[in-house]
DNA sequence: GATGTAAATCTAAACGTTTACATTTTTTGA
DNA sequence: TCAAAAAATGTAAACGTTTAGATTTACATC
């Protein structure tokens, strides 16, 4: 069945006009019982598929969403991802999806590509915040929804994770376990999520009169590797810290190797909580208290956004969601048994 | 800027016609070097972007790749996927990605609406094997390659893991340890994975005069819970396995959940082997030894078949490849200290 | 300067839909 | 039974490219 029948030949065979035929596919009514009935049988004989591509043609309209992530690797996005396709397909989208490896780059060609395609709109977690590399987007009027990270240089929606009011919450509760020498993992500083997760953790230690001790904040850049490095040279410090918090899953990944490599009992020697829930957290033992982010909630509210503005003709207002992460305790936080 | 220039805006301000620009764009030379000038000036100056969605309809191919993955969730296609994504968009394509959570009538769904965008290829984990619900894409012509998992009533293009042989290689390695209770988790039986798992373990058990117990063989379904709940039955047996063989990564999370949870000592009062490699092995205690799949590189298998098949006009033979996976030894298999 | 040839450029027809508008058919109501 | 109104159907243009084939231009040769 090499032959792919048209809308023509459907038209043909059912003698009416391609018109008529277009009509019933599109379920526009006005037209006749019999004649659909016709329609839909020739259809069915010939094994007719409407061409999207001719559609979008015509309708100007791919009903195509692009996705851009930093890394399809880090585990945090296959899940924002599912609820993004998840909730496209519902609503009769389709992603296209482009991981860029944290390049600005590989970024604004995948901009420029997706523009080609003719994408109806973009969700999208930058490489680079400023995002004068994406305003070609914006120029063309595609709507854009960012995704835990913001872009600065133009409006646009927005779904983040309150960063800092997350970091705050573990950190406090490290606080209140009486730990005082409570060191952080950051991420780049230059990123929304690094440095908001760096705030609420100062902010935690202001509240609660605790000085800020610069050793004790280790820069990190949010890969597996950094979180391995920075345990080691906490570890090697002359005072070391009673807590550690670690600002992303895969530094907590690391940190955890380097736990066990280096003998540094955790949950005794050492409390800890993570700024992102993992799948280990739960079996290794102690289990891992984390900051949990609403993964799947992010994707599908971007798809909301994206899909009003895709749809409303009006200018509608920046909108802008900052969603709670969610304080899992479990058993990696242990009350400070070093006396003060 | 919201109006969109299209090759004819850009012809009538470089005084030439569309048929030029069309000739500039895809860099088809036999354009005096004057006019190339003037056009690329008009492009750049209109900020002309060309259609690819009318391109398409011209050319009848998209520059899209399919891909079906049952679960987008499941560490392992994040990697498969990043394999494809790379590989493809050097070559020129993009993917559509839809996850169908194992649903065969979802991707049914999605094999349709693939059609209708008019993908030039498919690369599919099939949720059925039998493929009867993917024919629609083989009638049409359409290049599929799969990955994974086989497709039985119609031949494609075929990338896979060697299961047998890893399956045989992890509990061969239990044996040597001296193990002879050896359970295994499985996955489903009607899937290409689940079964081959189970006939490498058997091969292993047979080559080595061990028989096989019934009771060590649980049926799981490649899910996290199974893993948990076989564990425990396992745990609840009389003659309790020494050493536990998991066919897959989200099984072994569930069963190193329950070993947690029963307190069943990993590595000294029960051997494992996973197979599939996973995020927490490293730093779990002791370190998990596992059977890994080079994932990045099935998907990269998986974009040169079927780049081939896409471009080459002529038939080509189904080919088939087969991947070893690779064994890793790490620390949670110790030798049997029970004596025989 | 005329001629022939090669190179550059143009014209116009597709590709498969949707849709405004025109036309035909059916229904309604006197 | 007929005209008017409503419903169904048809006609044809458009969407933005690519491309075969026609035409023009440039260049070399005599």
């Amino acid at each position: 069945m090499e032959f792919k029948p048209t809308i023509e030949d459907v038209a043909k065979l059912a003698k009416v006009s391609i018109a008529t035929v277009s009509r019933v596919i599109n379920n526009q009514g006005g037209v006749r019982k019999a004649t659909e009935e016709r329609i839909v049988s020739a259809i069915n004989e010939l094994g007719y598929i409407r061409s999207a591509v001719a559609r979008s043609m015509k309708r100007k309209e791919t009903h195509t969403i692009g996705i851009i992530v930093p890394d399809i690797k880090n585990p945090f996005f296959p899940f924002v991802v599912s609820g993004i396709e998840q909730k496209a397909r519902e609503k009769g989208y389709y992603t296209i999806l482009s991981s860029t490896n944290e390049s600005p780059i590989v970024e604004e060609e995948i901009v420029k590509i997706f523009i080609e395609r003719g994408v109806d709109g973009v969700i999208i977690t930058t490489a680079n915040e400023t995002g004068d590399h994406i305003k070609l987007l914006h120029d063309q009027g595609i709507p854009i929804v960012a995704i835990d990270r913001a872009i600065k240089n133009f409006e646009v929606d927005t779904v983040l994770v309150d960063n800092v009011n997350g970091s705050y919450q573990a950190v406090q509760h490290l606080i209140l376990q009486g730990h005082k020498k409570i060191a952080i993992i950051c991420g780049p500083q230059n990123t929304t999520p690094g440095h908001e997760r760096f705030l609420g953790y100062k902010k935690a230690l202001e509240d609660y009169n605790i000085p800020l001790d610069d050793k004790l904040v280790i820069q990190g850049d949010f890969m597996e590797g950094s979180g391995f490095h920075a345990t080691h040279e906490l570890f090697d410090l002359e005072a070391r810290p009673t807590a550690i918090f670690s600002s992303n899953n895969l530094m907590t990944i690391g940190c955890m190797k380097a736990l066990v490599d280096l003998d540094w009992k955790l949950g005794e020697e050492v409390s800890f909580i993570g700024f992102d829930d993992v799948e280990i957290a739960t079996f290794i033992k102690p289990k891992l208290s984390v900051v949990s982010r609403p993964m799947n909630t992010l994707g599908e509210i971007a798809v909301q956004l994206l899909y009003e503005r895709m749809n409303v003709k009006g200018n509608l207002p920046k909108r802008q969601y900052l969603l709670s992460p969610e304080l899992k305790i479990r058993e990696s936080c242990q009350l400070n048994k070093i006396k003060i």
